[in-house]
DNA sequence: TGGCGATTTGGCAATATTACCAAATATTAA
DNA sequence: TTAATATTTGGTAATATTGCCAAATCGCCA
């Protein structure tokens, strides 16, 4: 691995960083839905509106979702869509895992 | 957000954290061409054997992969095959990013 | 202008991740 | 059994992430 392919990795794995977190993979999924204001996502977390604030910041900065100021509110939305698919990968593998793992119990 | 969609979104975060490192993310591509042993993973990195080994063990306990031990060599291969179709996303993105940005510039 | 609500930013302590070294384990060969 | 190779595990220091509080900004309205 080259340093600039090694940029590259680094590159992409920021998003995949961004994602490691379960509050901001929530917020991707409600944002999914449609855009949402700062206040709306802080009342679906138990967070201090700073703690979303800057989850929502890492979302941003990693192109994973775009922000717009309307008066004094800030709407956040979904922007790099297809990370949805990951969701749904990431949601059968593990219950593909969590299959194998019972019928391992089961049959050992 | 209740305490079981909570434990669902952690442990869905836990499989983007897994990506979350450039080394692993290059693991993951070189398995997507077939399988490979930590003694040739580790000579495609600057990395002690150790840090290797560590790094496959995060992507193996994420489901991301499954090892096999064949004599004294253990073998990797790619096993959340879905994960692959994240690499394209998230490569097309920042690469409109980079566009957009680069437009930006050039017009303003 | 002054104050209020919405959001971001700075700072800090707690926690987690990372990478190396050294040591342990396991397998093969002599 | 002993030596050599492949891999994992334990320990540790450096670094990064996280979440709260307090303070700063920004926009709106009286």
């Amino acid at each position: 691995m080259n340093p600039d392919q090694r940029a590259g990795f680094e590159r992409r794995a920021g998003v995949f960083k961004a994602l490691a977190h379960p509050t901001r993979l929530f917020f991707v999924e409600q944002l999914a839905m449609g855009e949402k204001c700062v206040c709306e996502l802080t009342a679906t977390v138990d967070a201090d509106t700073s703690t979303v604030s800057k989850h929502l910041g890492v979302l941003k900065n990693a192109g994973i979702v775009a922000d717009e100021k309307r008066g004094s509110m800030v709407f956040y939305r979904l922007k790099m869509t297809c990370v949805l698919g990951f969701f749904s990968c990431v949601q059968k593998a593990l219950e593909e895992e969590a299959k194998a793992q019972l019928a391992a119990v089961a049959g050992g």
